[in-house]
RNA sequence: GGGGAUGUGGUGGAACUGGUAGACACGCUUGGCUUAGAACCAAGUGCCGCAAGGCGUGGGGGUUCGACUCCCUCCAUCCCUACCA
């Protein structure tokens, strides 16, 4: 054995034995199963340190629960569809199939130098026809359970470049190659109405082992408000407007109506009113994302129609306004500027009618809490919650309204204008869709012409025109489709007469699911959803894909999320080959607990590789001693017993329980620490030989999750070269952690003043003497008089004078 | 605009249930080893103060015997906002 710890040397060579072995190929038996998944990467080339984070976390726990006998899957695969495939390739003039390809190839070399135990043989990419069949075969089971219909919406449009752009190739309402401003467009797109689960998304969201935080941003995006649906009659006319309000309660403070742009009605004003036309073309210009609508200034039209009250019977005025979102609701907001911040914003630029119906204790408008109603005829008086259930019933007795629960959750539009995706399996003839037949599926991707641009798969004549009048649909699928439902593919991928099998019932669902924090709400959402229509059509079990939720926090440098615009990028293979990649593995874990984002720092990584050393330079040349625990301990051979058990107890609690590495990495170098150093002589008796080898398995078998190599290596040298530390964890020895004496923390007036070592049966009066006696508290409470004593049993005693 | 988080020494972080603030590291200082450096080892290290002691968890206020932890308010930063993944 080599004297010093060279990672170099020792990692590539455990890595390929593992490969030998098949170690982590994985089967169905008769153990516990765990499926643990971290989130498939998108191939962008190179490994970056967000994915190193994601994915040492996944294998940390997937090693400590194969430690604890489970039967543990671990998949690999590629999330291949997306944009920048197609960026690539007008680049650098690559195919985007070559440039995924090569992609795939170099980051699986850089997954594989880390160390992380995948079963490999699972591997999938989304790219493959044999992935996407299956997912043209759901599409056409969600389209035959009614789940899909075509719809006309949005999208960000360049003129110049005549395609459409994603939110994020739009800059500052420009297209980000042509540089042309960018237009509102309406056109036809599949849509799955995920809003059919919105009550079974929302009410399931309990059963969940997740973060609370996490539930609540999925709990407020499907949003559910009880409210009122109301109808306000167009004036001279027969026709109605209807809004929705969770406030019915200020119907009369209601000024103004606004609907959205994209409204029907605005759309047939501006057919013949020059001034609605320009502000409609005006407000084309703001990118379709709802954050920049939220914060473009609101600006609104007299359409200089009015509708009628249905309760007052006055006459209100309808405006066209920029807020209003023709997706949410009914694309008509009813204005009650008193009672609501954006209404009243609006009302004061325009001067509209401000009227308060709502009184509370505070009196400065606008008043959005609930309170009691003035100004509103016979409800006068009426508290909020009471009014606004007699307001409905007043509105349905006249057949103007109703009580109505609203979702804010829209439907998924899957529809995409590209090249690099998965086509959607659907032909028009005589421009009347259908779903294509499962036998003819996969819809292949056609191939790219040599030296063409990924140009829209629309307009590829080729694959569109099937016969003059039988044509295929250009659209790909949006990527979340893609990510939907590998989860539950990883357990058949292998399968390629059956989408699922034998192997999905045993292995789903999904027990611990690790990703970004930034999938909080659609890619989590788009999954859950999947889940439980693939469950409605009898392709898989359960009603939910992910039991438990690990979010981990982003990677920043100087307080920013790496990335290569920022230029603040940091390689992880550099690290990797010069530190090896426990050392790497070690900092990630050790720096910052998972949940919250960890800030990188350069320094810190050489501690990381410092520890691993030391713990190399205790077990070098070190030879188990195969001692029993017969012995009669000195207190401080018991004390390091203790420190060892302790430890152990502690780090199984973080593992498991907490997902805490930093603070269980931490208590593996206090014991490291700890060991007295005439432990380590040669010439130490057996006892303290049994203590010491205790410790250093212990320090292996607990750190080994971490960083596998290098305790591997070490357990085959030390202990057992047949033995494998992955299927051994030691157990606790209660008996050793109990303790008869404890530190008492002596507080006058809440302060610490003192401390003292105290027997675990001491009565409270026996303590409160020592306490008292004790020197510096003596002078703190002087002659004062103690007003009140607290006791806290074997913690503290506190003394207020 | 809305939703979700975060804020503790020079730095990353710990304090798990309202009960010892700063564990464990990084860095720095001093000393040892060395021709020198690196590495390693030992000691110290929140701030002010000679000390006694005081102050201290983004700012301000509150509850409590006791607050990093609970409540109110303000500020800063990060993530998501439905076509980046």
């Amino acid at each position: 054995m080599s004297s010093n710890y060279k990672p170099q040397l020792i990692e590539k060579n455990i890595q390929e034995s593992w490969d030998k072995q098949n170690k982590y190929v994985t089967r169905i038996d008769d153990r516990e199963k765990y499926y643990c998944l971290s989130m498939f990467p998108y191939p962008s080339g190179k490994l970056h340190m967000g994915h190193v984070r994601n994915y040492t976390i996944g294998d940390v726990i997937s090693r400590y629960k194969r430690m604890k006998n489970f039967n543990v899957f671990q998949p690999m695969g590629w999330d291949a569809f997306g944009l920048p495939a197609e960026n690539a390739a007008i680049a650098n003039k690559v195919n985007p199939k070559d440039w995924t390809s090569q992609n795939i190839e170099n980051m699986k070399v850089q997954l594989k130098s880390l160390g992380l135990s995948y079963d490999w043989s699972r591997e999938l990419r989304t790219c493959d026809p044999d992935y996407y069949k299956w997912e043209q075969v759901i599409f056409k089971k969600f389209f035959d359970a009614g789940l899909v219909y075509r719809k006309k919406s949005m999208v960000n449009w360049d003129p110049v470049d005549e395609t459409v752009l994603a939110n994020e190739q739009v800059i500052d309402g420009k297209g980000w190659r042509s540089g042309a401003q960018v237009e509102i467009k309406e056109i036809d797109q599949w849509f799955i109405k995920i809003t059919k689960y919105a009550e079974e998304l929302l009410d399931s969201l309990e059963t969940l082992d997740w973060p609370e935080n996490v539930k609540t941003m999925q709990k407020n995006w499907i949003g559910k408000s009880y409210g009122a649906e109301i109808k306000y009659r167009l004036d001279g006319s027969k026709d109605f407007l209807t809004t929705f309000s969770t406030r019915p309660d200020t119907i009369f403070g209601v000024s103004f109506l606004a609907i959205s742009p994209n409204h029907s009605l605005a759309i047939k004003l501006a057919e013949n009113n020059k001034e609605i036309f320009d502000f409609l073309e005006k407000c084309k210009e703001i990118k379709a994302a709802e954050a920049d609508i939220a914060k473009a200034d609101k600006f609104g039209i007299n359409t200089n129609i009015n509708v009628i009250h249905p309760l007052t019977g006055d006459k209100i005025p309808i405006w066209i306004g920029n807020f209003v979102l023709l997706d949410y609701g009914t694309g008509v907001v009813m204005g009650v500027p008193a009672h609501d911040a954006r209404d009243h914003e609006f009302a004061t630029k325009y001067k509209l009618d401000i009227k308060q119906v709502i009184e509370t204790d505070n009196n400065e408008l606008p008043i959005v809490e609930k309170g009691e109603l003035i100004n509103s005829e016979n409800f006068n008086g009426i508290s909020s919650d009471i009014a606004s259930k007699k307001i409905i019933n007043e509105l349905i007795r006249l057949k103007l309204g109703e009580e109505l629960i609203q979702f804010r959750l829209r439907d998924w539009g899957v529809s995409r204008q590209r090249y690099w995706g998965c086509p959607i399996p659907v032909t028009y003839k005589d421009n009347v869709p259908k779903v294509i037949d499962e036998i003819d599926m996969p819809v292949e991707l056609p191939k790219l012409k040599e030296d063409s641009l990924p140009i829209p798969l629309s307009q590829n004549k080729d694959f569109i025109e099937i016969s003059e009048n039988l044509k295929r649909e250009g659209d790909t699928f949006d990527t979340f489709m893609d990510s939907s439902w590998y989860y539950a593919r990883f357990t058949s991928s292998n399968n390629n007469t059956e989408i699922f099998d034998e192997n999905t019932r045993y292995w789903l669902p999904v027990d611990l699911y690790i990703g970004g924090i930034e999938h909080a709400i659609l890619h989590l959402l788009y999954s859950r959803f999947f889940h439980k229509a693939l469950r409605d059509i009898g392709l898989v079990e359960g009603d939910e894909p992910f039991k438990r939720l690990l979010t981990q926090g982003m990677v920043l440098k100087d307080g920013a999320k790496m990335s290569k615009s920022k230029g603040n990028t940091v390689d992880p293979q550099s690290y990797i080959e010069k530190y090896g990649a426990d050392t790497v593995r070690l900092y990630m874990m050790f720096t910052s607990p998972p949940e919250q984002s960890l800030e990188w720092s350069e320094s810190s990584v050489e501690g990381s590789a410092r520890f691993l050393k030391k713990v190399w330079n205790l077990v070098n040349k070190r030879k188990y001693n195969n001692l029993d625990d017969q012995f009669k301990f000195s207190e401080d051979e018991l004390a390091v017993r203790r420190k060892s058990h302790a430890t152990l107890k502690k780090v199984e609690n973080d593992y498991e329980v907490r997902f805490s590495f930093n603070t269980a990495i931490a208590a593996i170098m206090e014991l490291l620490n700890f060991i007295p150093e005439d432990f380590k002589y040669a010439e130490a008796s057996k006892s303290k030989k049994y203590c010491l080898d205790e410790a250093i398995l212990f320090i292996l078998q607990m750190l080994f999750p971490i960083a596998p190599h290098i305790c591997e290596h070490l357990w085959k040298e030390f202990y057992e070269e047949d033995s494998d530390i992955e299927a051994s964890w030691p157990k606790v020895n209660e008996s050793l952690l109990e303790v008869e004496e404890f530190e008492l923390i002596i507080q006058v007036n809440g302060k610490v003043r003192g401390r003292v070592k105290i027997h675990k049966s001491a009565e409270q009066e026996e303590v409160k003497n020592i306490a008292i006696n004790v020197e510096n508290v003596k002078n703190f409470i002087n002659s004062s008089e103690i007003k009140k004593t607290i006791y806290v049993k074997d913690k503290l005693i506190n003394f207020v004078i």
